[in-house]
RNA sequence: GGGGGCGUAGCUCAGCUUGGUUAGAGCACUUGACUGUCACUCAAGAGGCCGCGGGUUCGAGCCCCGUCGCUCCCGCCA
């Protein structure tokens, strides 16, 4: 399959199989041994390296002398015989550790430069600065482990496509240049030349797109989109990704969560795990009452527990005022945390602060009895209901919920990270749902979507507490793995008013102020709206669990630095002034 | 927008605590030796704006201020 008129073989692919075949191969010189007027290369592609070894007894002096003077990173056509190699001189550890090609011939066809950052690497040699990987990307993705991550990525990307079309999803493409967004992320924007003084934005997802797709009759639509966001980024954060994006008519929550676990288990069998569907379910409140957490990693207990009715006859002020306050005491049983140091209980408390709470309250029990500032109030009923083994610590927030929960979720991570609880094999694939329709504003009463305007309010919720849609639960989901979320979405307005009315709760209440943001949309839902909701996977991230990497800027070909800059092509940069004036912009930059 | 870490040879790092000879090591590179290596080995050599700018000092890789780059985190990311 790979056979050119240049080629025979891949120089990875070469078996034992092989042995007696005349070759002609092609590749980089990964490393070269030479131990005079004996060389051996190792000769690189995408399928692996093979050991080409030049002897007088099978090469001519001329070639020897090629092969002793061609460098590293160098590119090669070599013609020879695959060769069993003697039992003693096997590799084991070579997937063509079996067989070397003895060379009769070599031509450097593109001779290298010493490379920046080498390709080989010894066992323990530490990677290079990542802004230098960046900055030679070239080379560094001629390294085997990234050449492997975009394989499996490519594969991926294969199996989405073969999954989804394979159920009648259709996949349709979205403009790149789109319209401005109020709402959200800030947009990437693109000058317009015809018209001056407008812009068009890249899209933040084709949200809107897909919707309007729903509602010209597509029935169900996929992409595998790319979404621009203009905001500070994060390990795990490009300013560009990739998201699978789904969306399909006539369906409801439960049909989305049952062909995505579907894809997921595609997804994952493609990279060689088997995942049992279907997946475990949350609703968010459990969530955030359980875990603290609207994302919780099942892979480890330490749940949080509420002790606010054993604390509330407590004579201690800590507890005692926020409990006045309308709080509540939770917190979590750490099996043997009563052998941390008080300097290790303060790091935790460090974190517990830095996620916003007061401070962290410890009550441990060693040799049978309790210790902490909190201790000698305990009454029986608090000591029963903290229950608190041998050995056990509490760890205790006296707040509200929406400080205690962040706060809780820090402390429980930290401590499985300590406690050696997480266990790295498991899978716990989870949905969670019902999450609220709107967030509040603690200081104005300002509502905004907590997923997106078009989301689907929960209809029971609507009906109960017209006037209320604080307590609105929303139609959405999220799927979350290892505490990592994958993908979310929603089921959505498909009732023009409603949508309408949406806006307005969320403090777009002009007509024509609707009209002029989301009048496409709108005037799509006016024409005839099928109901409809999808989802959206985080593309990027999917492969860079599967490629067991850690970071997206290992599955991703040219990713962006933090500071959002290509090192590699080095961009964004400069423009001559008149391409600016044709665009009708002027630089408010100092000195240009 | 804010905070932490890092920046010394092509690469990975030491040196900085306590300022003071000619700034070191491993890998890579160059040259030489070597006929079964596979991170070959051995010998020799070359290679430095100590990120950049300013300050303190008789003297700064080292101390101080600023700045730039990368990175991690908070804000932000419907």
């Amino acid at each position: 399959m790979f056979a050119t008129s240049q080629r025979t073989h891949l120089c990875g692919a070469l078996r034992a199989a092989d042995a007696g075949t005349t070759v002609r191969i092609g590749g980089w010189v990964h490393r070269s041994r030479n131990l005079g007027g004996l060389v051996f290369l190792d000769v690189r592609d995408r399928e692996g390296l093979v050991q080409v070894s030049f002897n007088p007894d099978w090469s001519s002096a001329a070639v020897i002398a090629d092969a002793a003077g061609v460098g590293v990173e160098s590119v090669v056509i070599v013609e020879g015989v695959v060769t069993p190699r003697p039992a003693e001189m096997r590799n084991a550890n070579l997937a063509t550790g079996d067989i070397e090609v003895r060379a009769s011939a070599i031509r450097v066809v593109g001779p290298a430069v010493t490379p920046a950052i080498p390709v080989a690497r010894g066992k323990n040699d530490a990677l290079p600065a990542e802004d230098l990987r960046l900055r030679h990307r070239y080379l560094d993705l001629r390294r085997p482990e990234l050449q492997a991550n975009l394989v499996l990525r490519h594969r991926l990307l294969q199996a989405t496509r073969r999954f989804l079309s394979d159920r009648g999803f259709l996949e349709l493409e979205t403009p790149i240049l789109t319209k401005p967004t109020p709402e959200g992320a800030r947009d990437y924007l693109v000058p317009s030349r015809v018209h001056p003084g407008e812009f068009y934005a890249l899209p933040q997802s084709p949200q809107i797109y897909k919707q309007l797709f729903m509602c010209c009759g597509f029935d169900r639509y996929f992409q595998i989109a790319r979404c621009f966001r203009d905001e500070d980024l994060r390990q795990d954060r490009q300013p560009e990704f990739t998201q699978i994006d789904i969306e399909a008519s006539f369906i409801g929550r439960d049909d989305i969560m049952a062909l995505s676990e579907d894809m997921v288990a595609a997804l994952w069998r493609e990279a060689g795990h088997e995942v049992a569907t279907p997946f475990e379910r949350m609703s968010y409140a459990d969530a955030m009452e359980r875990y603290g957490c609207d994302r919780p990693d099942l892979r480890y207990g330490l749940e949080v527990h509420d002790f606010t009715g054993a604390f509330r006859a407590l004579d201690f002020g800590v507890t005692k005022s926020a409990i006045e306050a309308g709080g509540r005491v939770r917190g979590i049983r750490v099996p043997g945390g009563a052998a941390w140091s008080r300097k290790q209980v303060d790091e935790l408390e460090a974190l517990a602060k830095s996620a916003g709470a007061g401070g962290l309250l410890r009550v441990k029990k060693a040799d049978g009895k309790l210790d902490g500032p909190v201790a000698k109030f305990l009454t029986p009923e608090a000591e029963s209901a903290l229950a608190l083994a041998d050995g056990d610590l509490a760890l205790l927030v006296a707040a509200a919920d929406r400080i205690s929960s962040p706060a809780l979720d820090r402390v429980r991570q930290e401590c499985a990270r300590r406690l050696n609880l997480v266990d790295e094999q498991a899978r716990r694939f989870l949905w969670v749902t019902d999450f609220p329709m709107f967030e509040q504003d603690p200081a104005t009463g300002a509502l905004s979507a907590v997923h997106h305007p078009f989301t689907a309010a929960n209809p029971e919720d609507m009906a109960a507490y017209p006037d209320a849609p604080a307590r609105w639960r929303a139609l959405a989901y999220d799927c979350v793995l290892n505490g990592l979320e994958l993908g979310g979405g929603s089921i959505r307005t498909s009732d023009p008013r409603v949508q309408s009315r949406m806006f307005t709760l969320l403090g777009i209440g002009d007509e024509a102020d609707q009209e002029r943001r989301f009048g496409f949309l709108l005037e799509g839902l006016r024409a005839g709206a099928p109901p409809h909701g999808g989802i959206a996977f985080g593309f990027d991230r999917i492969s860079m669990l599967l490629s067991s990497g850690t970071s997206l800027r290992d599955v991703i070909a040219f990713p962006k630095t933090t500071a959002a800059r290509a090192l590699f092509e080095n961009a964004p940069s400069t423009v001559p002034s008149d391409d600016l004036r044709e665009l009708h912009l002027r630089s408010t930059v100092e000195g240009e």
